[in-house]
DNA sequence: CAAATACAATCTGTATACAGCTTGTATTTG
DNA sequence: CAAATACAAGCTGTATACAGATTGTATTTG
């Protein structure tokens, strides 16, 4: 899953120290996140090393960034393996994630903009166009990404912000996971409901309705997520 | 500030990696928390790792992780410097722990035993016995320190737990910094006030309540806080 | 044959030398 | 004298060799 969805930039000639780590994080997280290293996976730091070629301390530094994220766990004498999540943990954050979507619009909001429109109005054409591409999940994942992102720029309290972002990176491809399960017209119009709700709300200028609006389809996935539990 | 406060550990002989790692962690932790390290102190790499008899590396790891919760800033060719945080962005976190503290009681609840019961009579005890010791700031962060750990304790969800903490140990030395504005008879009053409270909720077994409790304290601590800056 | 044991392969953790960046200072230059 | 410049000191970033930990495997031993 996902493995043509992202092309690895190149690194730039002048690039500085941070850029460096930042790129190389990005990736690595992306891939995780996006499945094309599942749980279980064990990465290796010198292959890695080789492939972006730099020395075994940069990635090291990104595997210990990875593992504070929670995408890895790093074992001495055993090797860095891609995390699984347990259904509790994964339940716990979608509660807590819930509660933070509400607080989205009440701590400091944003005003809506035409750039924040536009990028909604963006989002939503992409999820039309693969409305009918049936089980290309790898898309709906970005969009799901894309969506987030979008959110993130609508939170005006920063603490906030960074902490649903981690949640969000935490349990997003667990969810990728279990996207399968319920079936692509169940995915893709779950979806596209979502957005629209969210659509409404910015033109609203109504930020507090879009962290109700998110909040209750947080709830809608974990609804799903019993019945499939249940079913299988 | 605290320099007698806490005496660090020796290293025991069989000690492993990740255990020191953590003890280095928590050592620079605690020492930036309790103003040991005040805002803009400047870290020396060579001089922690004579210090701690080990290398530059292991104390390039804790401060990246220092760097992540918030604590320091790493500038390369400049140094590893102690983060001072500006007003907005302490408001903003004070806004958000508020919020997360009335979640502790509502997002699976613990069920309180009689060793909680222990440990905030045992705290509420040593509030007692330094409140006639006017100006003795560094007990008093250290009894804010062990009630947020107590409450820690009391959130049975575990991200939300997590990021309570990492919230608390980013503005938990900004607070410690202002205390003495407020007058040593207002903030041990206030504190025990709170401790107080805190015990009549888990006497009730009702976590709820305890969470509603911190919430309101915090708003007052917002509130002292915005009267202090009016008035200086 | 079964169980304990020794070992080798492989991984992360550490130490250290060196490269690159930033900044204050001394020097040069108009 | 003032401003630009060259430089040196000190910091973090990187590369790499080596130490320590873990685990699967082959060997030994009863």
């Amino acid at each position: 899953m996902g493995k043509g969805a992202k092309v690895d930039t190149f690194p730039p000639e002048d690039e500085t120290g941070s850029a460096r780590f930042d790129r190389i994080y990005c990736s690595l997280r992306d891939r995780i996140c996006l499945l094309d290293y599942p749980p279980g996976t064990v990465l290796s730091e010198v292959a890695l090393a080789r492939e972006f070629e730099v020395s075994r301390t940069p990635i090291r530094r990104v595997f210990h960034r990875l593992e504070f994220m929670g995408l890895v766990q790093i074992r001495n004498g055993v090797g860095t393996i891609v995390t699984d999540i347990d259904l509790k943990t994964f339940k716990e954050t979608y509660d807590l994630r819930k509660r933070l979507a509400e607080m989205m619009g009440e701590l400091s909001p944003v005003e809506i903009t035409a750039t924040h429109m536009t990028q909604i109005d963006l989002i939503i054409a992409r999820a039309r166009e693969i409305e009918t591409h049936r089980g290309n999940y790898d898309d709906l994942a970005l969009i799901a990404n894309d969506t987030q992102r979008l959110l993130s720029d609508l939170t005006g309290n920063t603490p906030l912000r960074e902490i649903a972002e981690l949640l969000y990176i935490r349990v997003a491809r667990i969810w990728f996971t279990l996207l399968p399960q319920f079936g692509w017209d169940e995915a893709i119009s779950g979806q596209l409901h979502e957005l629209r709700e969210i659509r409404s709300g910015m033109a609203d200028n109504d930020i507090r309705a879009v962290g109700q609006y998110r909040s209750k389809d947080l709830q809608r996935m974990m609804n799903l997520l019993g019945r499939s539990l249940v079913g299988s």
